[in-house]
Order: structure tokens, then C-alpha cells, then sequence
DNA sequence: CGGCTTAGTGAACGTATGTTCACTCAAACC
DNA sequence: GGTTTGAGTGAACATACGTTCACTAAGCCG
């Protein structure tokens, strides 16, 4: 319609971007629970029942949503280890990349943390399910820090849960409060501090 | 109706307490912006006109549930911090005791670890309110521990922070896998003991 | 006893919901 | 270039929603 040359798929797809971005959206100040089919469609600019060719229900909306979401997370993690060849640089390195991540897909965050908890039951399934993937990628990760050989596994697994906690928890108060952001990174810098302290002097002790 | 004898108010009393507990049946599985005064009222078995004799909106209905289960929130501290002359012990002693109240109380716990994030904007605003409160009160008793003299006010709020962090996610997990309590309080333990080393080793770093 | 208060009723309203079906009409294909 | 495919349309449905209003009937109080 409106430009002149576009493939048939390609529309599909910017149609179907449209409905995540939609979605996203109508849930920001809610949750994906209480977004009818309809409301994505007017905000889309589509007939309801058009929303059936891209997707079967508002669950299945939800899943793509988590896919997505996912994605975003995964690139930032990347990159946060790419640059953190040490423990230290690790905290002072990365925590300014996870702002700078949210503040770049704060839609994206906002929908982990809140369907995490309150979405409809497959999605939290699908959501918890990633962020396990994730924790054990990161206590792989963590194995080949320097120091760290004398962790068992399971104390591995047990400090890079803590770790995906909090940058949780973070992620939630940076998307909650923008504007204090720079008070929200220095608290966490302080409390992961603390942490990896208490992590690195544990094995002395147990 | 059933009963001869009660009084108009303790009839009315009962019938809210039957609202509460039937929205925090409703909401278990979705979230209390999904949930209509309609579910509500056939859930409770009166006529929905009548709900507004109790609340004027279900949004309303989510500020009582939100004090009635800060209410539950605050008798669990109280009785931890009652039984906890010591750091060591603290963690030891007070973890099967947030086990168990969270085994008692699951809805309520529920209820504040949902909608906490996907709730309506002032039942957030009101469980946020709430929790910021009790970890100021958890950072002025973690002051009266022998041994914490050193921190500055800011790191024991810090450190509050991060432990309440701590048993909301663990609040979570045991609403979460009810059967993995045993293997979910191992795991927190073991956390928080390594965040309380953290923190007892930090002031000797800063 | 008799009037007053009030928790709960039941009908009615306009609107929003998910899903169905038959349809259009332009890109894709042989 | 004629046929097929499929994204989007529009009407229709049964059901659910929040809120209104006039009402009943039972506990309360002078």
C-alpha cells in the first residue's frame, strides 16, 4: 500500500513486527494476561481476525515474545563476557554494558521480568527455562576466571545464580526508574562487590 | 443464612474475608489485572453488584490484599529476628522459619512476588513501598549485630537490600516448586552465607 | 414495636471479548 | 497470462464485562 515494491513475505514480517512491538507495548502497564487479541489489532492497525495469520492465540504471541527477548539478553551477556577478562573489570567492565542494554530494549526487559512471574503459565515456562540456560552458561563461564578452580561445581552454579539474580533484580530497577540510574549501578557495583568477595573467600572456609 | 446467630457486621467482615481469598485464588494463576469483579463475585457466590459493597474496584480489592499479606510479611521478620541472636545462626535458624511461613501463607506470598511487577500501578507502588520499609527496619537490626559497627549506613542498606533481594527470590522459588523446598533452602543458605562474608569481609577492603 | 440502615438481589444498559465464515484482490507461480 | 495462494476485510455470533438503578429483607436502635 504504501510503498510501491515490497515481497509478499517481507510485508508479512513488518506486519508481524508490528504485532511484537504492539504487544509490547499494550503490556508495558500491565501484563500480557490481561491484553485481548483486539487491543493488538487496533493498535496494529488490523482487523482482529487477521491476527490469526500470524499467530494462534496471544500465548503463542507471547512465546515469539520471549524468543525476542531473549535474543537481546543473550547479545548482552556476550558482550559483557567479551570485554571481562577479570574478576574486577568484570563488575566496573560490564555493569554500565547492562544499562546500557536496558535502556536500549527497556520493553524487552520489562516484559522478562513482569511475564517471568505473572505471565500466562507456558511463557513463565519458557522464560525460567532461558534463564537457566543462561545461569549455566555463565557458571561454565565463570570456571575459566583465574581462582576460581577450587569451587565445586555446585558452588559454581549456586554464585552465577546469585549473579543472574541480581542483574535481575537490577534490570527491574533500571527499567522501573530510569532516572536513577546511575545511583541503581553504583548499589549493585557495592552488593556484587560484596558478593564475589564473599564468593572468593568461601572455598577458604567451607 | 447458614448460621443463626451473627451479627450484621461479622457477617459483612466474613463475606470481605471471602473476597480477599477468593481473588487470591483467581489471581494465582494470571495476575490481578486479569481478574474481573465478575470471577470474583460468582467465585464468592453473591451477585456482582454486591462486591461493591466491600470494594470499589478491584484495584482497591488489590491495596487490602497487599496489607493483609505485608501483615503475614512482617509476623515472619518479627519471629525471625526474634530467634536470631547471631549472624551464623541467623541464616541457620531463619531460613526453615521463611520455609514454613511461605508454607503456611503461599498465596500471599504469591500474591506480593506477582504482582509486585505485573500488578495494578498503585498495588506496585504499594508492595514496593512496603518492602523498602522492611528492609530499612531489617539494615537498623542487622546495626545491633556485634561485628557491624564498622559499616557505613549506606553499606548496611546495601547489605538489607541484598538479603530481602535474597528471600523474595527464595519466596518465589518454594511458591514456585513447593516439593524442592529441601533442595531450595540448601541453595539460599549457602547463598546467603557467602553474601554474609562478603559483607563481614568487606569493610576490611573499602 | 416500628422506623432506619444496609448487605445482597436482579434486571438492564452499552461495550468488549474470542472465534467463525465467506469475501477480496494483489503478489507468486507454472 | 491465467490460476493459485494467502494477508487482510467485514459481518455476525454468543458470551463476558463494569456500572446503574430500584428492590428486598434482615439486623440495628430508639
Amino acid at each position: 500500500m504504501v510503498e510501491v515494491s515490497e515481497s509478499r513475505a517481507d510485508r508479512k514480517e513488518r506486519t508481524r513486527q508490528s504485532i511484537l512491538g504492539a504487544a509490547l507495548t499494550l503490556t508495558a502497564d500491565s501484563s500480557l494476561v490481561a491484553v485481548s487479541l483486539r487491543q493488538v489489532a487496533k493498535e496494529v492497525g488490523i482487523v482482529p481476525t487477521a491476527f490469526y495469520r500470524h499467530f494462534d492465540s496471544v500465548e503463542s504471541l507471547g512465546l515469539a515474545l520471549v524468543e525476542e527477548s531473549v535474543v537481546a539478553l543473550r547479545g548482552m551477556l556476550r558482550e559483557v563476557w567479551r570485554q571481562a577478562p577479570e574478576f574486577r573489570d568484570f563488575i566496573d567492565g560490564s555493569l554500565p554494558l547492562v544499562a546500557s542494554h536496558v535502556r536500549a530494549h527497556p520493553q524487552h526487559y520489562a516484559f522478562i521480568v513482569r511475564e517471568r512471574v505473572a505471565g500466562p503459565p507456558r511463557v513463565r515456562e519458557a522464560i525460567r527455562h532461558e534463564i537457566e540456560l543462561i545461569t549455566r552458561e555463565l557458571a561454565t563461564d565463570v570456571a575459566r576466571v583465574p581462582g576460581s578452580e577450587a569451587f565445586s561445581t555446585e558452588h559454581l552454579n549456586l554464585l552465577a545464580d546469585l549473579i543472574v539474580s541480581s542483574v535481575v533484580t537490577t534490570a527491574e530497577r533500571l527499567v522501573d526508574r530510569p532516572d536513577q540510574e546511575e545511583r541503581i549501578i553504583a548499589a549493585t557495583r557495592t552488593q556484587l562487590r560484596m558478593l564475589l568477595i564473599g564468593g572468593l573467600n568461601w572455598r577458604s572456609q567451607r
